[in-house]
DNA sequence: CCAGATTGGAAACGATCGTTCACATCCGTG
DNA sequence: CACGGATGTGAACGATCGTTTCCAATCTGG
């Protein structure tokens, strides 16, 4: 392990315990095994740091939803499944990911956002094609509350014990939450009632 | 307004944009019309101004949610809209309320979740009666799903437009959310099938 | 009008923050 | 061995942090 993925080690640890902001270099560096001057060799700023943790993130998330399936309800529940194995393999920086975006320095924030509305646009695109006839806005409601939903656990008081077979039922409240964006569509052919 | 009143207020505004951590005295009282050091004059601490959030917080909560019903579907129904009215109404409570629980410090801290559990277990209460068989954990777990379902409007970029309709949507997607906890209980006396 | 309490401002405190700099050490390559 | 680049340390920087202190202004009740 790199002392750079020790770092970021480090600090995704510490962000996530604490915050962005309640977290100084030298605590970072001291979890690392070094000095807080040394972060300098491997980032040239805090803010760098948290953008790095970002980045990694996103590319752990687009990696698990691989390409795009046919059939519109295994879109979903691929993305679904996805999302929650996600917000469970890596609990901190799913804590980081909903609590430190205002934290991240203007520089870094349009890369975040500009990839992070892929993601979410890939959600979007498989609500439409499965409940058609919402509007963009309210898509993209129903995708916020889907994911908060999701990754709820990370709000949980780190102390209490994390229950097993908690990936499956998450999956299957998101799952449940869609039902009332509405009735699938007709099958593009005429064949079963 | 007091000048207590307007303290809070300011701080209530800053910390939901910023965080509690990125925010200082100084911000918070230019906010309010004064300067930092006259903070002092109405709090103890910079702490103790967002534990009186915390509190004013969960006042505006409890008071929300009234009486239990008798009807568990009722009972769910009514906390369902009561807590979305809530993150609507207040939604930079909301989002500090989310954010800001791990910067609360250790001395206000246990008052807040002693508070904040007698809220959860109406909830559990609500969802054991309506679902049963339950493990308290799966339970709790539900609930969290729910609330940060409830929530998720918070985690909006504060550019975009609020959605008409947008707490009718979140009701029906929460109500939605806890189907798969299971069948309703059979009624107490044998009657239609 | 005056005594006392309330409220606010200016300045300073020690601490900590992110960052830089000068210097030492190590390591691979010629 | 000599050398240059990579890596790390310790000290120091200006800035900001939460908080305290001292003093002035304002208000309130007798």
């Amino acid at each position: 392990m790199s002392r750079e993925e020790q770092i970021l080690a480090a600090a995704t640890r510490l962000f996530a315990e604490r915050s962005f902001d309640g977290v100084g270099v030298d605590a970072i560096a001291a979890d690392a095994g070094v000095t807080g001057s040394a972060i300098y060799r491997h980032f040239s700023s805090k803010d760098e740091i948290l953008a790095a943790l970002f980045d990694r993130l996103i590319d752990a998330l687009l990696i698990r939803i691989g390409e795009p399936a046919d059939d519109p309800d295994a879109e979903i529940d691929g993305l679904i499944a996805a999302h929650v194995e996600f917000s469970i393999a890596h609990p901190e920086l799913t804590i980081i990911w909903g609590r430190e975006q205002a934290a991240l320095a203007h520089v870094y924030r349009a890369n975040l956002q500009r990839r992070q509305r892929a993601y979410v646009d890939r959600w979007i695109q498989a609500l439409d094609t499965r409940y058609p006839g919402l509007s963009r806005d309210e898509l993209a409601a129903a995708v916020r509350a889907t994911h908060a939903l999701m990754t709820s656990d990370t709000s949980r008081p780190a102390s209490t014990r994390r229950i097993a077979g908690l990936g499956p039922l998450l999956c299957s409240l998101a799952k449940a939450a869609l039902a009332p964006l509405g009735d699938p569509p007709p099958a593009r052919v005429a064949g079963s009632s």
